[in-house]
DNA sequence: ACAATGTTGTTCTATATGGAACAATAATTA
DNA sequence: TAATTATTGTTCCATATAGAACAACATTGT
């Protein structure tokens, strides 16, 4: 009986690692998220910086470029690009903000709105995919974790 | 009492957006698995594929570059690339196959390893610190969870 | 045996990315 | 008030990235 090259066991290195529970979530960013920002790209036009634009901005009412590099945790100039194409897309509209010369709010628009509804139809789908491989329990105990990984994440410097 | 800049409350969209569990790993993603890749690379010169080749040869004592990408999850041309400057560096070596001339096998020389060594050193302590947050009973249950995450996202199509 | 199809590793190219430096403005401190 | 320091948004630049096309070779099917 001959190898063939199908049956080397890829997923071994999940638990050979030194740190297997951050690889993984690492891997499910390889996996899943990169590629799913990629299919965003593809289907609707929007890079990264500009689909996180969306979001933030279908969530609060009004942000700043910076609260988005905030929320986001992106660098301030790929949302500073993003905000640009935005506009010119008609996503988003601007206006300088009386009280600080320095910084604008950022408000999403009707377009923006359908656009953003377009996208969060799609990663809703993808999600349940993703998670369709765990029980209800079981999705129920991985979304505190994840909660309580992320908050504490939100906390560490940048 | 004036509101200040720090009282938004920039975690609210982990609980607002559509898909949560789903934006949380993607939001681990922004906030540690790509920073961490960015601190290896500052700290050991070796972007991502080039790690990932390095980890992936640190396991597996004999692999092709087609079996990286496949492990990993990256492009063939990403992991082509860092193969060669990997060559270059000592880390690997690569001798062709004589059952199949189009492949060649790649392995982790001494030098290699002690790399490799180093950089697990460092990511050990990172998933220490992020996983600090949580218990002893609440990592064995994330363990188990992301592994099926893990292996379910294995087994989607590229 | 031969054609069609698939696989490996590579180069080329276009684009996304993030660090660094910057000007304008605001906040803080002396 | 004046000087220093911090913040915002921006441009510039060097690099990482992944798709596409490719040549070489292997496999499959007729």
């Amino acid at each position: 009986m001959v190898k063939k090259k199908g049956d080397l066991d890829y997923s071994n290195i999940f638990e050979a690692v030194e740190f297997p529970d951050a690889y993984k979530v690492s891997y499910l960013a390889n996996a899943i998220v990169f590629p799913t920002y990629e299919d965003v790209r593809k289907d609707f036009g929007l890079v990264r910086s500009e689909y996180h634009l969306l979001l933030c901005l279908a969530h609060y009412s009004e942000l700043t470029a910076q609260d988005v590099a905030r929320i986001t945790r992106r660098p301030r100039n790929s949302i500073s690009r993003a905000v640009h194409r935005m506009l010119d897309l008609g996503f988003l509209k601007r206006v300088p903000d009386p009280s600080d010369a320095r910084q604008a709010k950022l408000r999403i628009t009707k377009e923006g709105k359908i656009m953003h509804e377009k996208i969060s139809k799609y990663l809703v789908a993808r999600e349940a995919e993703i998670f369709s491989v765990l029980s209800e329990s079981e999705r129920t105990q991985f979304r505190d974790l994840i909660r309580k990984l992320a908050n504490f994440a939100s906390t560490l410097k940048r």
